[in-house]
DNA sequence: TAACCCATGTAAACGGTTACATGATTCG
DNA sequence: CGAATCATGTAACCGTTTACATGGGTTA
């Protein structure tokens, strides 16, 4: 129950229609929050019953009428009052790590393939994130109030994704070399701690 | 769908009962893949329907019989299958990320409080993780091929632990100092590369 | 003219969570 | 004697996903 919290946050940064935030949730919070426009609509409608949001019908010329969506003071009561209380522990849930896992029982080699499938979609991502962090918050001096939990949140996916590419290149030294029994010589991984320059694609590995 | 295939691979490395299904996904797998006794219960039901596993009573004298479960030869090659199929990259959903964001809407020295809570949640996981590797892979060198993916596991699992306690930890020193405007000097965090010695709980911090 | 964007929805199915239920045994 | 453990389940609810539906406007 709690898209809720994340379409009365969106709503409370700027006011929007269901289309808008389908976009939002496309990008930027949808990063941390997927959701889709059907889901949206139908927690829109609910939450409008509830007086937590209201809606104003903006006519379109020839396209189809904007229904946009204000938080109204209930709905800004709401989302102070979940501020307040503790976030239950997120439940993890990874297939991947599953997969990982029971490699041995299927075919170790596309695993292997997965992983390096992902690798290289966490190395896309956090040079996504990072661009973004260097473009919206060039001087980390000047942060303002209102920018900061923005920022913390950015940091929070960068942090994600360079921790996930590290693991992905842990697991592929782990792996590849399944002759040669040379151990994990650095098991806490030092490698990109200055990510920007060796992000590019790993897929053709150790064979050029 | 895939409750199913954490139970196939669990079922893979022993046969087991729900219940010793259920201790196990409050441990161990259920680090990766949560799941509840009910809902073990019921995919199990209907696995056994379609054929991908089978039971065996085992008569318990006094306490309720045990349902052994093992995975049949369909069970195998559906694993099989699963491993070879790339894993959909999974959706992101942090109710606390959404959270952090929406701190300016609510009470932000609430969402502080939860972070420092969580930040003293995952330095719990992570010792727990990493006495586990200690105890399990001694010594890195000699893993067998079987234990590599347990290992690989283990280790996202601390890597996952340390990055989120480093994340709550910046976002620690970026909101607690409001008044003084020092920037966070080192955004890359170069802190806990040794994790074994401060990770004490955080809550006294500064005060004392 | 075909494909895609804008903009909104309905309906069915699936998966996960919470609550309820049973009953014997063992431990403090 | 009460609580926890062993061991299994049913039922209702809620949130998410997927498929289907509509219809005008813009762009290649």
């Amino acid at each position: 129950m709690s898209l809720q919290h994340a379409l009365l946050v969106s709503l409370a940064e700027c006011e929007a229609s269901g289309y808008d935030l389908t976009r939002r949730f496309d990008r930027s919070l949808g990063f941390f929050w997927s959701a889709t426009h059907q889901q949206i609509y139908r927690v829109l409608a609910r939450m409008t019953d509830e007086g937590l949001v209201a809606v104003r019908t903006e006519a379109g010329q020839g396209r189809p009428d904007r229904r946009v969506y204000t938080v109204t003071e209930l709905g800004r009561d709401e989302l102070a009052r979940w501020t307040q209380e503790p976030t239950p522990s997120e439940t993890v849930r990874s297939e991947f790590a599953v997969k990982v896992r029971g490699m041995r029982f299927g075919d170790p080699d596309a695993v292997i393939e997965d992983i390096r499938r992902r690798r290289d979609d966490h190395a896309r991502q956090l040079a996504y994130y990072e661009a973004n962090c260097a473009k919206n918050y060039p001087d980390l001096g000047a942060l303002s109030a209102d920018d900061r939990p923005l920022f913390a949140v950015l940091r929070g996916g960068i942090r994600t994704e360079r921790s996930m590419l590290e693991w992905c290149d842990e697991m592929l030294d782990l792996f590849e070399s399944p002759g040669d029994d040379t151990p994990p010589t650095d098991a806490t991984g030092a490698r990109y701690e200055t990510p920007e320059a060796p992000v590019a694609s790993r897929t053709p590995r150790r064979t050029a």
